[in-house]
DNA sequence: GTCTATAACGGGATAGAC
DNA sequence: GTCTATCCCGTTATAGAC
């Protein structure tokens, strides 16, 4: 009875602590007096600090990860074959994140801050807790961007949902909120204008065609007037 | 005479730990291993470890940083104070990231790999670590920004600044290419193609109008009939 | 299921010889 | 400048009482 309270509890102070100071930077200790449980306690319910994280994790991502997949099928199953538009599918794959974010935000909860974080953890432990979560999703969205966007080799598809991973996590960190210039003001990463934007930004940057290949990172750059060296 | 080359193998070995597995995940006992330096060492050179993370840092980012603001200065002086283009204001930001990162990695190094994870470290730690570096090139390039686009507001360019920032750190984490799907193929983050794929994104990112504020997160999302792309 | 107690180890930092 | 040795504390994980 109470198991359950404590298993929660442990959860969300883990959510918590994850999500401001990384997993290495956290302790069970730390968790465990956030929780106000005993440190025993974590052990018996997940067994070790590895697949608390991974525990933590899968209880946002999955429900998360399963209404994205349920609105890529319902545009999917609209458009008949005939490719499913690239604002559609940004849509259905940004904006879960961002109604899970916004409603567990108002219950004081970081999620938002969670996922970002857990992007730049150390390579194993991200293929160890955070892939299965997305190998999924990932296949998807893939596969139905490249058909909407029939022209663009898949090589440049997936760059440039690497593109959009980056805005997104960047954005859900919201660490920018602190370390940004305060004088241009401290927006909400999370408000309905936010998104909008974002969605904007990310649609037109997709569609972007690859420039006449001009410059390269080798050659200097395009200043016409100015010397340079 | 030993010093300088003691305190470079120090600098060069916390280079690439701080980079694979953050600072919290780092000991200076593994730095000192990798190094091949005694412990004691590490203190009298550098005193903690935090002031290690910062000479370590501030290392490749001061250049850059002179790097990008020595060529907005060559931008500004050519414009005439006409507005410098976006392509150029976000050329001038990006490509010393990208040609440090690939001058180092020739070398074996991971200043890359460290910039994209520094950026994802606990709020405090950043602002005493990073911010510093950050300051001048932030304001600068948000004010070429905010003229060369004098129709967008400036909270909208700072929201947008971060979009860019996003991508790039993203990109230098280099993540995906192993978590991403391999069969989208394992580009290199610092070729020159996805150096250009990724300024045509962003610029045109930059320049996308704000959408006539139909949609909004609370609302639901625009799947019509199965319509266009 | 929850507790106390402790094992077994690694962490950052420092003193002081050389 | 570089070393050894050590202090002192925190870490994960486990054993076993209740």
């Amino acid at each position: 009875m109470a198991s359950v309270e404590t298993k929660e509890r442990i959860l969300d102070a883990a959510e918590r602590l994850f999500a401001e100071r990384g997993f290495a930077g956290t302790s069970l200790r730390s968790v465990t007096k956030a929780a106000g449980v005993n440190l025993a306690a974590i052990h018996y319910h997940f067994g070790a600090k590895e697949a608390l994280l991974r525990e933590v994790f899968a209880r946002r991502a999955a429900p998360m990860n399963q209404e994205r997949l349920r609105r890529l099928d319902e545009l999917e199953t609209a458009a008949q074959g005939r490719g499913v538009p690239l604002e559609s599918i940004l849509d259905a794959f940004l904006r879960p994140v961002m109604h899970l974010q916004r409603d567990l935000a108002a219950e004081g909860d970081v999620w938002g801050r969670l996922i970002g974080r857990v992007y730049s953890e150390p390579v194993d432990l991200v293929e160890a807790v955070l892939k299965d979560q997305f190998v999924e999703v990932s296949r998807r969205f893939m596969d139905a961007l490249s058909r909407s966007l029939a022209d663009m080799p898949p090589a440049e598809v997936h760059r440039r949902m690497q593109f959009v991973i980056g805005v997104l996590t960047h954005s859900l960190t919201g660490l920018h909120r602190r370390a940004g210039l305060p004088e241009y003001g401290g927006e909400n990463v999370d408000s309905d204008d936010s998104f909008e934007s974002m969605l904007a930004f990310l649609a037109a940057g997709f569609r972007a065609p690859l420039r006449s290949n001009g410059a390269s990172v080798a050659e200097e750059m395009p200043v016409k007037e100015a010397s340079e060296g």
